[in-house]
DNA sequence: TGCTATACCTATCGCAAAGAGGTATATACC
DNA sequence: GGTATATACCTCTTTGCGATAGGTATAGCA
């Protein structure tokens, strides 16, 4: 059974966070893991192995767009939201509100624990 | 490698909610599978698939208690939270606003659209 | 008679995330 | 000079949740 669209709105959480944070402006791999951890308080705290194989992705499906850059003799690659790229943040974003609208509303029924 | 706590922050909402809604009342599973899809006006729909080996998994980790009844012909289980499940609602609940604060303040650096 | 709703169940699949590696250069420390 | 740490990239494999797709059985209605 072939999947369409509806991207598992439970997870998904990653993704979101790259582009929202690809959208301010344009970071590298290693730059994203980091910024990630700081953003959240280490909240969240995201291996390599999860950054880069989906910064492939989502460039092989062209939500973004990446650039080579050296800087002080280490090899970067930059990644910018191409127009798709925020197209797919907006829906990942609406996903995201509706899902945690759901889940807070459940949440406070009737009860503080 | 062997997990011992750490549930997986970014997943776990099936969890969380069948917790919830059962802190609230004893429910069976039929019933949790409707209260979820009607709570939530449909932003969220488990099947069957997911409920039940959910609730299997809970009883049997402690965390829920079950009694088995017949209503009109149809024989039913209820389920209640124990203590245990108790403590895990709440960490459930903490480890969700927790992920919820931090995409949230990541959601709103800066930028509006 | 047969369809729908209720109520339970499990077995399999898909996929995102986690973990565990591995390469290479720059820099700081002994 | 040697060694450890930080930077910066990478991929392979495992895991586990969630999703799908079945299956059983009874009650009730048309």
């Amino acid at each position: 059974m072939k999947r369409e669209s509806s991207p598992n709105y439970l997870n998904g959480v990653p993704e979101l966070l790259v582009l929202r944070l690809l959208k301010e402006r344009e970071m590298y791999g290693y730059e994203l893991v980091q910024a990630i951890r700081d953003a959240t308080g280490e909240a969240i705290v995201l291996g390599e192995g999860v950054i880069y194989p989906m910064l492939h992705l989502l460039e092989r499906e062209g939500a973004l767009q990446s650039r080579r850059q050296t800087v002080a003799g280490r090899s970067r690659i930059y990644y910018t939201l191409t127009p798709a790229g925020e197209k797919r943040l907006t829906q990942a974003a609406t996903a995201w509100t509706r899902i945690h609208d759901a889940v807070t509303s459940v949440l406070g029924v009737s009860a503080r624990g």
